[in-house]
DNA sequence: CTTCTATTCTATAGATCCATAGAATAACAA
DNA sequence: TTGTTATTCTATGGATCTATAGAATAGAAG
């Protein structure tokens, strides 16, 4: 009971620090935007699109995320870029996730709803795609913009952006099994490219979750360019927020 | 750009779940409560009490951890006892806590002014603990409420409650190097038993980091009566707040 | 130097959050 | 029944957060 003058001091101050934290995952936007950037380095103006706010707002909530120190900046000529300060804050982006995910059976209707509509058939996981993966009847298909593709994919996966893919789908051997994945278990990509190569008489299914969950569980990661069914790509890379 | 009606939707709708835990820690009080209760189950009193709040606000805070699902609540008698909802949450409000550590030097400051200060030695970890665990010149003093010892504590340990600890210290081995743990590394009970350790004469120093984190990394649990160096309590455990 | 573009800053009104006060409830005891 | 204790509910003023509008800055291009 006595002689501690500072405990309560230290508490508050060490809590007030933690609540920083918790202060910048407050809004629905601004986990958003950490979501798009543990997919990689963006501009203001990208992230505005792709989190369709304004750029005013934008900047705004990128402004809270940098006080907090869970994102650094880079000036390029007249444009910034935002990117994670630290990797680690991309791990704790996943374990707010994954919490939401075990706690709120909204978060699963929701993923239903959306998702499973468009799933034929069940979704693989990793650990088939990599028993299956040297088969030869299997195309694994990143969907996400090209720029993502480039900064790491899963290796011998082909490259179609989902806002190509109407365009280049007749390019992709009509008989082959297609599995398609894109940033995670609730990037809607995947689930839209399903349902575009279901209406193009493909059978598909989508990789249970995305590159970055590939990734973090440390299998092999491929970069820059790679096997393309269709080398000439008809139309520029175009980031696809929908 | 196309054909996506619930593209929007569907993602306004899931980073609005995962901003329900995001708001959930963005008040200190609240993250203070979710350490507290990462310790066990505590009633509205003692929780209020712990915090140094009072009881309605307690209360208030505790509605807002309620639903957002984070914690639970059992009745007994005129009582009310809040326990987290899951494990889950609280390897979540460790990662908020690491991740605090890590972006923060206000963190580090403020553990250094108040720890260092009472740390004469370097912290042990715990595998220079295990390895000194049997060779018997060490006695490990676990200074928390009786109450978390009895749920589980370090195999070996003594229970000497900080409250207490001035007047059972006399009856330790008065050689013996003493290795004090409490509820963590930004814990103030074991750096304040330090304090009287040190002044009564003895080599003290502490466990880098506490029980939590000794039984999230696996290694063996010992509940309920243990070793007492003295037997007989001089007074009533109880919870020591500073 | 002027124009253009990307971003940030300032001010503001509306919404939400927070602590406290005072009252209400619920279980138990006398 | 009447207290008594632990907790929750309701109302309120003040603080903080948020989105937008309009202006300002800074770099690149003409």
């Amino acid at each position: 009971m006595a002689a501690v003058p500072t405990g309560r001091l230290v508490k508050d101050g060490l809590y007030e620090q933690f609540a920083r934290i918790g202060k910048a995952v407050a809004h629905p936007k601004r986990i958003e935007l950490l979501d798009l950037l543990c997919q990689g380095e963006r501009s203001v103006e990208v992230l505005a699109d792709a989190a369709a706010m304004t750029v005013v707002n934008t900047s705004a909530h990128l402004r809270v995320l940098r006080e907090s120190r869970l994102v650094a900046t880079r000036k390029e000529g007249t444009r910034v870029f935002y990117r994670l300060a630290d990797d680690a804050v991309c791990e704790f982006f996943f374990s707010l996730r994954d919490l939401a995910g075990d706690r709120y059976a909204e978060v699963d209707r929701i993923v239903r709803d959306f998702f499973d509509a468009r799933d034929e058939l069940e979704p693989v996981n990793r650990d088939e795609l990599l028993s299956r993966a040297g088969d030869g009847g299997i195309i694994v298909l990143d969907v996400r913009p090209r720029e993502e593709y480039e900064a790491g994919h899963i290796p011998g996966a082909v490259s179609i952006p989902l806002a190509d893919l109407k365009g280049r789908m007749a390019s992709l051997p009509h008989r082959a099994e297609v599995v398609a994945y894109c940033r995670g278990p609730y990037c809607v990509l995947a689930p839209q490219a399903l349902e575009l190569l279901r209406r193009g008489g493909f059978t598909a299914r989508r990789l249970e979750d995305g590159f970055p969950e590939w990734r973090r569980a440390g299998l092999p990661v491929a970069t820059g360019e790679s096997p393309s069914v269709d080398p000439h790509p008809p139309s520029t890379p175009e980031l696809t927020g929908p």
